[in-house]
DNA sequence: CGAATTTGACCGGCGC
DNA sequence: GCGCCGGTCAAATTCG
């Protein structure tokens, strides 16, 4: 029941706050600011930032400029319009449907290594298979080509990644209780897969997957030899779902106040996309209708 | 030489 | 029960 409840608020919230994180210029500008090149940077800045890095971080539409050299804030796209509906959320995955001219698969935030790759039944395209490359992180991606539109990527983010995760519960970490505990089939135990191994994680009590010091991010391990254990999108979730009383949407502004948890962060922090002006536009294409659970 | 990618095989789930 | 399809694994290959 909880949960049900707990779903329809994150739903609520998550499709808020994806809406105004795609049309909000202040959030762009705010991305801007934080340019890492790489995933653990990103969490550093997060970390730095507060709410408004937290969501551009988390929800990934981060702009990660200098990686190839593209620096172009001044060319920042001054609009990213996406149709609320360009990304959609099923089962704990989220589809986003980007335009791209050029190979924006590369400009994510995060490090992720291919795994696979498909060719699909209905589609001439093949699908790739990316992972993030922290062993401890159990982020997924799929990436495939629109049949019908070559521009347009179909990306499939599943799971959380771990180093948003830590920051999250670095923050909250007082707040946060085993309630986490409500794991979810496919990406809880791919997670649990994931974070299985290693005593080290163990040691940082899975119970409480208290993240190192947020401070001590920018290595890839660190952070997750702790975090490892949950912090994942299932553990988010509820967890910030049980406790709303945070700031449940103080609509005090933006994206801030849409923020009061991260349950859309939780699952959308692997949404990490860096919309480089120079190779891709968000396109909507209203599919299917977001459903959580 | 090490790391990353490619590619085909294998496995499990689902629909017929 | 069988076949199809998608997802993952792992060996081979390529690249830096």
């Amino acid at each position: 029941m909880e949960e049900l409840m707990a779903a329809n608020w994150f739903d609520k919230l998550d499709e808020e706050l994806i809406r105004e994180l795609l049309d909000n210029e202040t959030f762009l500008s705010e991305s801007t600011s934080i340019s890492e090149p790489e995933a653990d940077q990103q969490a550093n800045s997060v970390t730095k930032h507060h709410v408004n890095s937290n969501v551009c971080n988390d929800v990934g539409l981060l702009k990660t400029f200098g990686k190839d050299g593209t620096n172009d804030r001044d060319t920042l796209p001054t609009r990213i319009s996406i149709l609320e509906k360009g990304l959609n959320k099923m089962d704990h995955k989220y589809t986003l449907k980007i335009k791209s001219s050029g190979n924006a698969l590369s400009d994510d935030g995060y490090k992720w290594r291919k795994y696979g790759q498909k060719s699909i039944k209905h589609s001439p395209y093949p699908r790739s298979y990316f992972r993030c490359t922290n062993p401890r992180c159990a982020a997924k991606k799929q990436v495939e080509r629109c049949s019908s539109e070559p521009d347009t990527l179909i990306i499939t983010y599943e799971g959380l990644h771990l180093h948003y995760t830590s920051h999250f519960f670095s923050t909250q970490t007082d707040d946060f209780h085993p309630p986490a505990k409500k794991l979810k089939k496919t990406t809880a135990e791919t997670q649990n897969t994931g974070s299985e191994s290693k005593p080290q994680a163990h040691k940082c009590s899975p119970t409480d997957p208290t993240l190192p010091n947020p401070t001590t991010f920018g290595s890839d391990q660190n952070p997750f030899e702790g975090a490892s254990a949950r912090g994942l999108l299932e553990d988010v979730v509820p967890l910030n779902v049980l406790k709303p009383s945070v700031n449940t949407i103080s609509n005090s502004s933006s994206s801030t106040s849409s923020y009061p948890s991260s349950p859309p962060s939780s699952s959308s922090s692997c949404l990490t996309w860096s919309p480089n002006p120079k190779f891709c536009s968000f396109d909507v294409s209203p599919t299917s209708t977001t459903t959580l659970m």
